[in-house]
DNA sequence: AACGGTATTGACAACGGTTTTCATTTCAAC
DNA sequence: GTTGAAATGAAAACCGTTGTCAATACCGTT
């Protein structure tokens, strides 16, 4: 009745890394776009390779500037989604309404347990989660399933300063 | 060093349910506000209770008003808001950044499986997750922890019409 | 049954993050 | 160097949600 649009962030990553060419011998255009190496594009991808923090568009756009390399916030906000279509980058929802990325060191799937007050995050791998959420769909006869798991709370460095 | 706000949407409910119309004997104002009972707010509970799928606002909005129970969208978000608060209802924010609704039977702490294309959920508990995400939070030295889990797919229902 | 104080309502404006638009600039193949 | 296509970015549009505030509805009291 309702309708419950799209949701969910699962996804593993083929592409290992970095700031690709892609061919680009001739025709066909790059995968998820963004073929040309620019200035703009390295500045994003060294940002986010920088921390180990969920960053949000703005916060990344305001580094940028500060570091004397600024980039049009538009700009930003589209490298991120390049960068997340390749899943190079994992993607968070925040509950305010603010979408953070991370470069994640794993390529497989996972999920994160991430520090509420700077965005540091650790990546965790749950095997037996995987197995009970898929136990758990197919008990109620739920097809094409992925799930979302984040754990939140306050990393020890961030105890000290209340 | 970035900063990742709020997050998380937790909460275990100790009011049992319905409309209730708190002491209001005196002074002090009801919990999470809202003290007199009013059609708005008859309307808006009894959407809730009438689907087990979680709902958006707008959807609510547009479905009062088709059955003829016209409720200001702005009433609609209030209402939900504090049924939120009073821990009435879940609250799940989709990655299109809607925010839907739903009136859950458990008052404990439980997860979701819900339908992407209606909406449908099932309520699920998961023991052994709620150990194991402590776990990695303690072996972490995060502390004060929280964590969201929700399962998405195609329910039975929907998977007849394509 | 009428009153009166106050909680509630709702049209409309403002918000905040994100996406579009489109004229300009930059890249890289020739 | 020339040139066509991709990338950039300032500004406007979007969209769900929240704030504003005058008008209204509740409900205990008279």
């Amino acid at each position: 009745m309702e309708g419950v649009p799209t949701a969910n962030r699962d996804r593993a990553s083929d592409e290992p890394d970095g700031r690709v060419t892609v061919s680009a011998g001739r025709g066909l255009p790059g995968r998820g776009t963004t073929t040309r190496s620019t200035r703009q594009g390295d500045a994003v991808s060294a940002a986010l390779a920088a921390t180990n923090a969920f960053t949000s568009a703005q916060e990344l756009h305001a580094q940028l500037r500060a570091d004397g390399q600024p980039v049009g916030l538009t700009t930003v906000y589209r490298h991120l989604q390049v960068l997340a279509d390749r899943g190079e980058v994992d993607v968070l929802r925040l509950d305010d309404g603010e979408t953070v990325y991370r470069r994640c060191a794993t390529g497989s799937h996972h999920h994160h347990l991430v520090c509420r007050e700077c965005g540091h995050a650790v990546e965790v791998a749950g095997p037996e989660i995987e197995r009970w959420t898929e136990q758990v769909a197919a008990a109620e006869g739920f097809t094409d399933v992925a799930h979302t798991l984040e754990i939140y709370g306050r990393c020890a460095d961030c105890v000290s300063c209340p």
